[in-house]
RNA sequence: GGCGCGGUACCCAAGUAGAAAGGGAGCGGUCUGCAAAACCGUAAUGCGUGGGUGCAAAUCCCACCCGCGCCUCCA
């Protein structure tokens, strides 16, 4: 079976074949470092995750690499009071923070890193920062020089886009449309509105750099294409970014690339469509803006995140509520509940007597296989999942570990069950023991007080007839309700 | 204005021509000291609206109505 992925650049759904056999090589558009991360930015990763992992799945090695932009966006955003037009966000970040750049970004970086982990991300096997590759820019920008794509003005040098006729394929926008459409242009030293900087100058920015041309930054852009072509070289396989990337960057990725290289680059473009919290755009005005660390302030395991920015198709639109959110709980705690049965070796439903046989565990494992290939679809993947616990639970269970395994393939895909197990505290196990007394005296007021006692140390008690039984409070803390 | 995406039960969400998946919530059961878990039953005579093509349409075509994204800040 074979995996097809929609391309962005030929819009159209396609069999993956990487270039070289059984290897990957996938560029991820990282954060930019200058603020908390929020949900939506995590979608990107998260669904980046899943396709990296569903390739490891499909017994590739995949190569990935995510950048880390630590200078260089413009902004003029809608959060004006804090920014100011023009202002870089690391350097307004810093302004607001009265830190320099480089701690605000490393501040982040670490951040960015630490919530990456807690969600489950498998890491990139490297995380290059821009600040890093200054020189491996302007080496790439010296070759668009020689190649005749540049022209440079008062030390700013900007890519001629009249010279790459492509420019425009990857977003569909027909370039006389887009400049009728285009916004206010305030900077009358380019050629055509649509070209774009490669290096700037401007004395009040914080950070600087040598360069050929004047002391200066780089454009943003430039970066993905000068550390792709270091640590995955000329041709990859697939790069990846939220749907926002599409238009300019990496139409401008493209440009760059083709331009200083002569050749295609990237194969495949994989874009993740934003996220809408309650059906309307994230802003902090709306008041339904949320980062990373709010939902796990909450009280949410952050594997309940993951799980909610997952089950749904990376090109579909996601509404993230916070009752989406109790439903990704509740559908956790299944899993877990389940997997918690297996390990008891307890059957379902007494009158079962169904039994499940392998070739019924091979089905399952193809019908998700056979989700997955689609352009991952996740949600049917799961569907097959959920599909085949309700058979189990009122199956006759003879071979746990052959079910066990089959679990196990489907979170290195899914990865959200891997949640540490932890030694019930022997205090808790003593009130276990004295409620067990209680319930043998049918002193049933006193068992139900050390049920409360119980929970609220985070563990929920269940009578079964095999005996009782306790469980770790894993997908929500009290705090939460 | 240009390019693109979406509107499926109470909520979330698959399905893109041939009997409307799955998750969550609710309700009714079985079980239980009570619960929980699990299981069973229950939910769209219908897939934004109106037309059209087909033996057959959520699925194709046309029009319209909503929502969202991008058009040099954005994952």
């Amino acid at each position: 079976m074979s995996l097809s992925l929609y391309n962005t650049f030929t819009k159209r759904k396609e069999e993956f074949k990487p270039l070289q056999p059984n290897k990957v090589l996938m560029y991820s558009c990282g954060p930019t470092v200058y603020s908390h991360p929020h949900i939506g930015n995590f979608r990107s990763f998260v669904c980046a995750d899943l396709l990296r992992r569903y390739l490891e799945y499909k017994g590739y090695r995949v190569t990935q690499i995510m950048n880390i932009t630590d200078v260089g966006h413009m902004t003029t955003d809608d959060d004006p009071s804090s920014v100011e037009a023009g202002e870089d966000k690391v350097q307004a970040a810093a302004r607001k923070e009265k830190k320099s750049p480089l701690e605000i970004t490393r501040f982040y970086t670490q951040e960015f890193l630490e919530l990456s982990q807690l969600l489950n991300l498998k890491p990139a096997d490297k995380y290059p920062l821009a600040t890093e590759h200054i020189p491996e820019m302007i080496e790439m920008v010296k070759t668009l020089i020689q190649k005749g794509y540049v022209y440079e003005v008062n030390g700013n040098v900007y890519f001629d886009i009249s010279k790459f006729p492509d420019y425009g394929r990857l977003s569909g926008n027909p370039l006389d449309k887009l400049m009728a459409g285009a916004r206010v242009e305030v900077n009358s030293e380019k050629k055509n509105p649509l070209d774009f900087a490669l290096w700037k100058q401007d004395p009040k920015h914080l950070m600087q750099w040598d360069s050929p041309w004047h002391k200066g930054f780089p454009g943003w852009h430039i970066e993905c294409s000068a550390m792709s072509l270091k640590y995955l070289g000329e041709r990859f396989d697939i790069h990846t970014g939220g749907e926002d990337n599409i238009f300019p960057h990496h139409e401008c990725e493209i440009a760059q690339s083709e331009g200083a290289l002569g050749h295609k680059v990237v194969n495949h473009w994989f874009h993740i469509k934003h996220l809408l919290v309650n059906n309307q755009k994230m802003s902090k005005s709306l008041g339904n803006f949320y980062t990373v660390r709010d939902i796990l302030q909450k009280g949410y395991n952050p594997m309940v995140l993951r799980y909610a920015l997952l089950n749904t198709h990376y090109r579909q639109p996601l509404n993230f509520t916070l009752e989406g959110l109790d439903a990704a709980k509740n559908a956790l705690q299944r899993l877990s509940d389940f997997k918690l049965m297996l390990s008891e070796k307890m059957g379902g439903a007494k009158d079962a007597g169904c039994e499940i046989h392998d070739t019924r565990l091979e089905t399952v494992r193809t019908n998700f296989e056979q989700a997955m290939d689609n352009d991952l679809n996740i949600s049917e993947a799961l569907a097959v999942l959920f599909d085949f616990i309700r058979e189990a639970n009122k199956s006759t269970i003879s071979q746990q570990s052959a079910i066990n395994n089959l679990l196990q393939d489907f979170d290195r895909v899914i990865g959200v069950m891997t949640v540490q197990e932890v030694a019930v505290p022997p205090e808790i196990d003593t009130l276990i023991k004295e409620r067990e007394d209680a319930r043998k005296r049918k002193d049933y007021k006193r068992s139900d007080e050390i049920k409360q006692q119980i929970k609220a140390k985070g563990f929920v008690i269940e009578d079964t007839p095999a005996g009782t039984r306790v469980k770790k409070m894993w997908f929500i803390t009290e705090k939460c309700g």
